[in-house]
RNA sequence: GGGCUCGUGGUCUAGCUGGUUAUGACGUCGCCUUGACAUGGCGGAGAUCGCCGGUUCGAAUCCGGCCGAGCCCA
């Protein structure tokens, strides 16, 4: 078969995208088999996957090839959280209606048939990219099955007393006119104006306080000053009046003032922020409500003004009155809707809420094994700040409607029996009538927020809520990102235990950020978005994925990079040419060998190979993706390329089976260790190399057992045949022990006197004679690949060459010294500095030493020797075991 | 203000259970077509390991402080 001399990665990857079947991953829910089910992200149908999102899922494809390969029956499903605001807001834009305008199921069926098409651009993304997803597996939180889910997980909570409705100051977007929850607040922060105004007090003086927020003075409850502040602390108890509106309001003494700030008087409102909510708590404060849900003032003053315009008339109202004395631009945080940016106000509303249990949650937290750690301390830190219940309704269309209705007649609430979901409340009377035996009610129109979809999903693939979830429960992983810590990561664990009392996964691993390839975050404003299907298409998948491997470890951010991808497409080129150059010999026949005593090479490269195995398998254990491929590809670069190909070549054109099975065993197992990282690479090499065999996706991961057999002549037990990773090697333990030794000095020799050619300008090819070769080893086994990869005449002699040696320098050697003299340690070595070298040399050769009255021994000092030739000009070669001479012409 | 990361040649990075000369990659400079590979091979230059202090015979590594960057939260 003739073997093209380019890796085309377009012509490859499309090949085994068709060829491949998607029964390779499939999740077989054996029994006995070892499960592994991963609880994968469903990512927000935008319709587009972008690299961060590729990142994670290269992580989670290079876990789950590893797991299948290593026998774990692995499920990587894959699910869509369908449900939110983006896709309401491109449905209003995209025909140009508001979801009140159209009947609601009219509404949700737009947003239906969009999500649908985004799943379908996304999934095509996915697909290219490799991911072994089982889709038999696949979820989409919109349809019935699943949301059916999400209302019994309501219903179950709501039953068991962990969810409730309550009247409760929440977090409010005016522009999208629903409660979010704090998870969906982001703090951004805003140039400001500090108002200074003047109240005038009813039984006092009257008093400054600052405020950002003139528009609420309406909503003003109370004063607030330090009880240690010696300018107001006389004012506490007494009472002040607002201005414009005149209300009667207390002034209070409270420590959380700070009286740095302003004048040190503050009013509190209902509700300007987290602190007056705080304030309003705990002093028992009434509630004064001025901005309705619409975001525009409700109180006689100024209604329907928005809220800045309120805030321009109030300003303009109290200057008018001479009541500002002072105006401040200052930066403020502001809280901002996540999804909108739009500065949020905080609502004194009924809404459904789910209770939150901060111990609970971090004891469960506690149970997972976070990878890296830090994403624990970041989980911790978020829910011991966490002040507010979970507040769950949404006034939106497009989401899990919440199961209830309320009657008419008495005002109780119902929620729905689990037995007749799922079901939609405005569209379905419930089928018991109330306690009160009215069957009038009105429906629930709220719905539930999003999160309530998405942290069920462990739940979800394990099964739940059939009984058999129980085997799958909890879960192996959980890959995700560091930015939905306190959302999914939080929510999940809260509702895992809240429904089944247990945590959802053994273990959650996640990634970093990817970055614009200026080091800046990747984002449309920036300018710095790279699509991954451009990568692809111009590096190649398994290029891409190589990229996610090496840019860094598990959970730190990675940086787009055209370096890392040249050097993943220049390792694939490399690897090919190896490649291209082993079928040359492979194509005749691969013969299952036994190794004797006598094959040092082989027997060298073997045992590097076990030492790959190994190292790649730990890093793999531990996540470690970058120290894995960094191992493979220094393996087949310099181990295998640059040393074994180099010694074995001549044999090789000689058709020496033992080479020749050699390189098979050491591309067999390249091609298993390379699979979970470049799929495609691995799958071309694998197939050509072992024609017949099934995909290398669905072999075992390489296992070294270098089965020593005394007998000679034994037969293998195993053969080099794809699937078989064990190596036969008949020779004692010592012996073999011994080639190992022998086979790296042959490296040492060839790769040395290579460098040396190089350095004395010879081509590497050209005739080189006179060169002898002093070793105590017997490498007479390797002579032949030493002459034939140097094109050497060379003679090999035992013993010492004939020539002066010289010690040149004798230095301390503190890792001996030290631990033995201690603080001395300073004066031996000063006192080695005064004395001659030879003098020294002399003594370790009678073998000890004595210097100022200290007894030393040889091996507290490192020695340097130069050795000088009489009589015939020649360069020597230094190595630990051989000395090479290559006399001069 | 609190929490978490991280400061190592021009750039990115390994080492960080303390041991003399600090790893590798990219870039850069020089040399070389060798029966798979010039997307290759060999070599050179380039780092006071952010700063200060402490522990120690010895610190990139451990401890404290400072400075700087990033992320998360208030």
């Amino acid at each position: 078969m003739a073997i093209p001399k380019n890796y085309e990665h377009e012509y490859i990857e499309s090949k085994w995208l068709t060829a491949w079947n998607a029964d390779m991953y499939r999740f077989r829910g054996e029994p006995r088999a070892y499960r592994f089910i991963i609880d994968t992200p469903p990512p927000y149908p935008t319709g587009n996957f972008h690299l961060g999102n590729a990142l994670n899922w290269c992580y989670i494809d290079f876990i789950a090839r590893y797991k299948r390969m290593k026998g774990f029956d692995v499920m990587f499903p894959q699910g869509w959280d369908c449900h939110g605001l983006p896709t309401e807001v491109k449905v209003e834009t995209t025909y140009n209606v508001t979801k009140n305008q159209i009947p609601r199921h009219e509404f949700r069926g737009l947003c239906e048939s969009l999500t649908r098409e985004n799943i379908a651009l996304m999934k095509g993304t996915m697909q290219r990219l490799a991911f072994s997803i089982d889709w038999s597996q696949e979820f989409v939180t919109m349809d019935p099955t699943y949301f059916e889910k999400t209302q019994k997980s309501f219903v179950r909570m709501y039953r068991d007393d962990r969810i409730y409705k309550s009247d409760h100051p929440v977090n409010w977007c005016p522009r999208c006119e629903t409660a979010i929850a704090f998870a969906e607040v982001n703090y951004d922060s805003r140039s400001t104006v500090l108002y200074y105004i003047v109240f005038k007090g009813c039984d006092t003086e009257s008093v400054q306080i600052a405020t950002t927020r003139p528009e609420l003075l309406g909503a003003c409850v109370a004063i607030a000053v330090n009880p240690h502040d010696e300018r107001h602390e006389r004012l506490i108890g007494k009472s002040i009046r607002t201005p414009l509106y005149g209300e009667e309001v207390p002034v209070i003494g409270d420590e959380a003032v700070d009286p740095a700030f302003g004048t040190g008087a503050v009013m509190i409102c209902t509700f300007g922020d987290k602190q007056d909510v705080r304030w309003w708590k705990k002093h028992n404060l009434p509630l004064k409500k001025v901005i309705g849900k619409d975001g525009r003032v409700t109180d006689a003053k100024y209604n329907g003004a928005s809220i800045s315009e309120a805030k321009e008339r109030i300003i303009g109202d109290l200057l008018e009155n001479k009541l500002v004395t002072k105006q401040e631009r200052i930066e403020q945080n502001v809280g901002i809707h996540d999804r909108c940016e739009t500065p949020i106000e905080i609502l004194s509303e009924n809404q459904w809420f789910v209770k939150i249990d901060k111990d609970v949650v971090l004891q469960r937290a506690a149970e997972i094994q976070w990878v890296p750690p830090y994403a624990f301390y970041r989980l911790k830190n978020w829910t011991e700040s966490v002040e507010w219940d979970w507040c769950i309704s949404r006034q939106r269309v497009f989401a899990t409607p919440i199961p209830a209705w309320y009657c008419d007649q008495c005002g109780r609430v119902l929620v729905a029996d689990e037995r007749w979901l799922p079901l939609d409340p405005t569209e379905e009377a419930p089928r018991n009538e109330c306690a009160c035996g009215s069957s009038s009610f009105t429906p629930e129109y709220d719905v539930l927020d999003t999160w309530m979809d998405s942290s069920i999903s462990a739940l979800n693939v394990a099964g739940w809520p059939d009984a058999a979830y129980k085997e799958h429960f909890p879960t192996q992983l959980r890959p995700q990102g560091h930015d939905i810590i306190r959302t999914w990561a939080f929510y999940s664990i809260l509702r895992s235990d809240a429904l089944v009392g247990s945590k959802p996964w053994e273990c959650v691993v996640v990634n970093g950020m990817v970055l614009g390839e200026d080091g800046q975050k990747m984002s449309k404003s920036l300018g710095n978005i790279i699509a991954p299907e451009s990568v692809i298409e111009q590096y190649g998948t398994d290029a891409v994925r190589q990229w996610a491997a090496i840019g860094g470890s598990v959970g730190s951010d990675v940086p787009y990079n055209t370096k890392d991808l040249t050097a993943s497409s220049r390792f694939l080129t490399k690897l090919w040419n190896v490649f291209r150059f082993a079928m040359i010999h492979l194509s005749q026949g691969v013969e299952p060998v036994v190794y004797g005593p006598k094959n040092s090479t082989e027997i060298w490269l073997i045992y590097e190979l076990a030492s790959l195995v190994r190292s790649v398998t730990s890093s793999m254990d531990h996540f470690s993706f970058d120290e894995a491929l960094k191992d493979i590809r220094s393996f087949v670069w310099n181990t295998l390329a640059d040393h074994y190909v180099e010694a074995a070549k001549g044999r090789l054109y000689e058709r020496d089976r033992y080479s020749v099975a050699a390189l098979h065993l050491a591309l067999d197992t390249i091609a298993k260790l390379l699979a979970p990282f470049c799929p495609f690479f691995a799958e071309e090499l694998f197939s050509h190399i072992n024609p017949g065999e099934q995909s290398v996706h669905l072999q075992a991961w390489p296992e070294f057992n270098i089965k020593l057999q005394e007998r000679i002549g034994a037969e293998p037990e195993v053969t080099f045949s794809g699937a078989s990773a064990s190596v036969v090697i008949a020779a004692s333990a010592a012996a073999v022990k011994e080639a190992r030794h022998t086979g790296e000095l042959i490296k040492e020799i060839i790769s040395s006197v290579r460098r040396w050619k190089s350095e004395q300008r010879i081509a590497l090819n050209a005739r080189i004679e006179g060169v002898y070769v002093y070793t105590d080893c017997d490498i007479t086994d390797g002579a032949p690949d030493i002459d034939n990869a140097l094109n050497a005449g060379i003679t090999y002699k035992r013993g010492e060459p004939d020539i002066h040696e010289m010690v040149t320098e004798i230095r301390p050697n503190l890792g001996s010294l030290g631990p033995r003299f201690k603080s001395e340690a300073k004066y031996i070595v000063q006192l080695i500095s005064e004395t001659p070298a030879q003098e020294i040399a002399d003594q370790i050769e009678k073998g000890s030493v004595t210097i100022g009255g200290i007894q030393l021994e040889p091996e507290d000092f490192v020695i340097k020797k130069e050795r000088a030739i009489e009589g015939v000009a020649a360069d020597v070669i230094e190595l630990r075991e051989a000395t090479i001479i290559i006399k001069h012409k």
